[in-house]
DNA sequence: GATGAATGAGCTTTCATTCAT
DNA sequence: AATGAATGAAAGCTCATTCAT
């Protein structure tokens, strides 16, 4: 037996390994979604995958755990959905960089509304480890609405104003419209619409 | 007897039913916020409250029966601090009624913590029904909004915007702040200031 | 006060206290025939009785105690009714003898078809005491059977047969039909014409 | 793995879960007949068959299901016991066949006196749905028991009498003897004896 | 590696009984 | 004597997790 092929063998298991460790997150991101984190049973996890209750706990260290790595998941993919401001020389205009970091977040989260009921109801209130995660996630949004703000003002951009409070209201805006067009409803939205409806409230408010 | 007698005992008997109810509210309240629905056991509650498990169950038909009260009260509470714009000639500027409503709710909040926590973090994705009490309770919020948006339209003060999005946007700010400065922190805040500030910046957003 | 001030009080009070006694009674039995012994709680004892659940208390030890005050009154109204066999020259044949307390018996039962139920389904299987209780009564209606049948066979009107067998087939028939007639229907039933043929059953069975 | 390996894994897998099955009741049977169906916990079953509470919910659905399967088991056996009447040319007499049928249901019985403990007494007065099997169940024997007393009289064999209420009265002699012999009584009995003695009052009566 | 039967801690709820008024 | 609010032991049942096969 040579080495290559217990190599060759060991990649394939590990490739095995991959795959089942997706279909049964795949699996809990539906079910998580459909029936919420509570209401939602190991049996409920492992019949929508399609594996043994044993298997369950071969991939991961049980209910609580899946869904921490579920979060984390989409978490992850947000954030670099999210990128600092750039404000060398040359870089695109700040309320352009706004409008490409919301669509680029929007269209994730419309691309699998399943994550968002997952972050926007089931992770709330779940535990502590999920809100302290929950909670370093939209500071991280807050700081970096902040400091785009911060920048804007010293470029002149952005007003003088309440910075902190700003920020804010300004991440509010963003999960109260997620909440309202991709989560509470079915229909499909169109976001364009939205985003650009967003985006001015944040500009101007009401009285502009 | 005399029937005063009767009625004084059984008075007496009705006020000491409600006392005794208020404590085992007033108990949960504090319980759900501290360790979360899911988290809180009927042993919890009743050993908070200072009473047996059979007298729990003699006034309320069980955990989430207590916490469907709780929640309408509250929102009831809420509700009450939240009127219709009055737009006859000789009333209130439109932006000042706004900003006493807002007053009112983030004082009304403010007194109580404990049921902002369980507003917006354990009442979150409980179940059906109760989801069903906030979204309406929420879109409530959401359409006294775009009404005083559209008279202000009419009558002049507010810019033309999409309205029904930027409604959802004013009251993601108020519960982005509620969240931020009542619910995930501790630390005493200067509600004049935030309040200040969401209204600053639902008026003229980040550019003026 | 006079002596007989008092007297006259106590006597009433007594009085008084034997009807509230009378009254918890009879609504049990209602209940317990009803709904069952094990399905009928204290609450719907007093409910029935229109007393206080305390009340209750002061004059039985319990749910379990009055059951059996229940059991021992019915026992003993109906073994007053089963008379001994009277052999005295003069006395009414035997045959005779039978049949009146086999109507005494029915009539009673008939008169009473709640305590039927209690006596037949209820008190079955209740729990040790009660069946020890219903086993004696039982047990003294087969010797009083059998006592009869020893009789007859003494001055040949009963014939040569297995009398402790006989005696427990006798009470069989008697427990059956009223188990059938009186019991497990609620329809009017002619009495005589049973009666006639358990009679007709047990002097001469099928061929006579 | 062949498909031979598989499928030998799964019989033995469905013979293990047949064989827990009967063990769990088993234990119940024993339970019930000892205590009563009342007396009885899911925790005595549980420890009576030496297996945890959750195992016992794994095969039944609780302590009620499990005793309707007991019920159900036994009534079962015992119909299967009882065969229609024969008036075929060259069938054997009608009173050898009942002889027969009474036989068989006797040593039935004998076999395992729990099991009539629990016909007799547990399941009298339990609950509607035991009561309903318990009088469709005798309600079979009583009409077994007529239509051969009627085939009887339409061969001369049988003489006029009310047939209707012979056929309980019948029912109700082995009824009292099953639970004078086998029930109330640990004695061990000469089954031989009594079923002549039955059969003897049965066919003649007292004075024959 | 995969399986699923088995586990048992822990939950919610009921209800016979007590006792201060 | 009468009341009924309060009690708490004990019941039935669920389900995340384990482990022998």
């Amino acid at each position: 037996m040579s080495e290559e092929a217990i190599d060759g063998r060991t990649l394939r298991a590990q490739k095995a390994r991959e795959t089942r460790r997706r279909q049964i997150l795949d699996a809990a991101i539906q079910v998580f979604a459909e029936k919420g984190y509570h209401q939602s049973s190991v049996s409920d996890l492992v019949q929508a995958a399609g594996v043994a209750r044993g298997t369950f706990y071969l991939y991961f260290d049980g209910k609580s755990a899946i869904f921490h790595e579920l979060l984390d998941e989409l978490l992850g993919t947000l954030r670099s959905r999210v990128q600092g401001v750039d404000t060398n020389p040359g870089a695109p205009a700040i309320p352009l960089q706004l409008r490409t970091t919301l669509d680029r977040v929007l269209s994730t989260l419309s691309d699998n509304r399943a994550l968002c009921r997952i972050l926007l109801r089931e992770a709330v209130g779940l535990d502590e480890d999920v809100d302290a995660k929950l909670q370093s996630f939209y500071e991280g949004l807050r700081r970096y609405i902040e400091s785009a703000l911060q920048k804007g003002q010293d470029m002149g951009y952005v007003r003088d104003m309440d910075i902190e409070v700003a920020a804010s209201c300004a991440l509010g805006t963003v999960k109260e419209v997620v909440s309202r067009y991709l989560v509470r409803t079915d229909d499909e939205v169109d976001l364009e619409t939205v985003a650009l409806g967003v985006l001015d409230f944040n500009l101007r408010g009401f009285v502009g």
